[in-house]
RNA sequence: GUGGUUGUAGCUCAGUUGGUUAGAGCGCCAGAUUGUGGAUCUGGAGGUCGCCGGUUCGAACCCGGUCUUCCACCCCA
């Protein structure tokens, strides 16, 4: 007896339907990394552990998925590791690869490797499947895309402005509303300083990043819980809960953060940035929000978070500066900064919102009938002639009853029919239907591809 | 990783205090219509009730385990 078939948790099969929609996701993100002169980029889905460890924090550690040595590697493995029940302990003896865990770190690895041949600044897209081993929730997968844009070698500011551009017009296109939060991890760094908690700062940064989950009362039972002192919370609270335009925001930060050099530079890269922003407006609502945080540790600039003003499902779009993410792999002293798209949320909000447009992608524009192996020889050369004149088509297999064949297009939601039976060949014209209408015509073989074309709009 | 939740036909869901042969709508297939889809009518197929075990004379229903779904925490796209 066969068992049912099945896919691990958290992974999903995508129909010719989803996929279609995933598509037009993908090509809108590609035409506009595209646009800015990102060139494309691919790394192995698998890499090796010591590639992947200790750059996502502990937690980032405990969601990576590792990959069994091949062979029998346990004949080599001490047996004090095997009977020891510790399954960290002995993964590191009996795992030497796992899944990427993002794009960002496999990219540091790929700059490194291949500094001698990448021109700087070198910019570069790469869309492709991560894989993390958390417990699946909706909008949350273990199999999911990212579609990642990062420049790498320039400190310029100008690097931040254009990705921000790229997030605006990306959601302007998919008809997304979108929320971009900005902030910097020196500003963040400055205000502990001035707390007097510099070396603190991951567990405010922690804390303060669920401002908006949890409110000021909750962040700041967090802050208590993490052991911060009452007086640092105190002054903590008032540059948190800074509120109007980000000028505003800054011109506040820079009298607040004078004695911190790191704030101070925090402070100036900002205006920097929101000065350029100025300079072109976004369709999106961009807010310097001084409580994002964000996780992962290897940020040290600015840090960007997007997301949908309209459905409640955590960001769709991440990312920041990172000075020294290639220093790990021996390349120190090269800056980055880069984004990352959840196509997966990213779809999901558009279902949700039922933003997708009714005809996403390639479909077949026209069915010929079949009737049989007399005509066959003839409707292999009308198809031909369509498919010539780049008119998505299909001869339908078998010269089933027409009930069949019409049903199949209307399932197919095919809008057009070409039937070219004996009495229309012998006539050198076919007859077509318009399945949405129902209205048939009789045209001419050599007339039938711009007829179809032209019918196109209609 | 911690705590909770969900699962019945392809889909959405009924199913009485545990009782004989588990239902509906939609969809699917066939026919009414041998060169015409959608509407209507008629008929039909399709289920080891997620899976494994237990309690019981008897389990879709009660109990345990497991897988899956979703939720909160953690973290994040």
């Amino acid at each position: 007896m066969s068992q049912k078939p099945s896919i691990p948790r958290g992974t999903r099969d995508f129909s010719p339907r989803e996929m279609l929609r995933r598509n037009y996701i993908f090509d809108v993100i590609r035409r506009n990394f595209s646009l800015f002169g990102y060139l494309p980029l691919e790394t192995p889905a698998m890499e090796n552990l010591s590639t992947l460890l200790g750059k996502y924090g502990e937690e980032g550690d405990r969601l990576l998925f590792r990959i069994l040595n091949s062979g029998n590697f346990l004949a080599d493995t001490p047996s004090s590791a095997l009977s020891s029940a510790d399954s960290a302990a002995l993964s590191q003896l009996i795992c030497e690869k796992g899944l990427r865990y993002d794009l960002t770190v496999p990219f540091a690895r790929y700059v490194v490797q291949h500094r001698d041949e990448i021109t700087f600044p070198f910019r570069r897209y790469q869309i492709q499947p991560v894989w993390r081993a958390d417990k699946p929730q909706k909008g949350r997968y273990r199999e999911f895309f990212q579609c990642d844009a990062d420049v790498i070698g320039s400190d310029s500011l100008l690097n931040e402005f254009e990705l921000v551009r790229i997030i605006d017009r990306i959601f302007s296109e998919l008809n997304i509303r979108a929320i971009i939060k900005v902030n910097n991890r020196k500003i963040l760094a400055g205000i502990a300083e001035m707390a007097g908690a510099g070396e603190r700062i991951t567990d405010i940064t922690v804390a303060i990043d669920k401002l908006d989950k949890i409110g000021q009362e909750g962040v700041r039972q967090e802050l208590v819980q993490r052991g911060i002192a009452p007086e640092v919370i105190a002054r903590l609270e008032p540059v948190i809960s800074l509120s109007g335009p980000a000028a505003s925001k800054l011109d506040e930060l820079k009298r607040v953060l004078s004695s911190s050099d790191r704030g101070r530079k925090g402070v100036s890269e900002m205006e920097e940035l929101f000065g350029y922003l100025a300079m072109e407006p976004s369709q999106s609502e961009v807010e310097l929000d001084l409580s994002l945080a964000r996780g992962l540790n290897y940020y040290t600039g600015a840090i960007i978070e997007v997301k949908a003003a309209d459905v409640a499902i955590g960001s769709i779009c991440g990312g920041g500066r990172y000075d020294d993410l290639t220093g790990i792999f021996g390349l120190p002293g090269v800056s980055g900064v880069g984004v990352s798209f959840g196509a997966d949320r990213i779809y999901d909000v558009m279902l949700q919102l039922d933003l997708f447009p009714e005809q996403t992608g390639s479909a077949t524009e026209a069915l010929v009938i079949n009737f049989g192996t007399e005509e066959v020889p003839e409707l292999i050369k009308i198809i031909s002639s369509l498919r010539e004149a780049g008119i998505a088509s299909e001869l339908y297999p078998d010269p089933a009853r027409l009930k069949k064949q019409f049903s199949y297009a209307d399932a197919r939601k095919i809008p057009m029919v070409i039937i070219a039976g004996s009495n229309e060949i012998a006539a050198r014209q076919v007859t077509v239907k318009n399945m949405k209408t129902g209205e048939q015509t009789t045209v001419s073989l050599s007339a039938l591809p711009s007829y179809l074309k032209e019918g196109r709009n209609s």
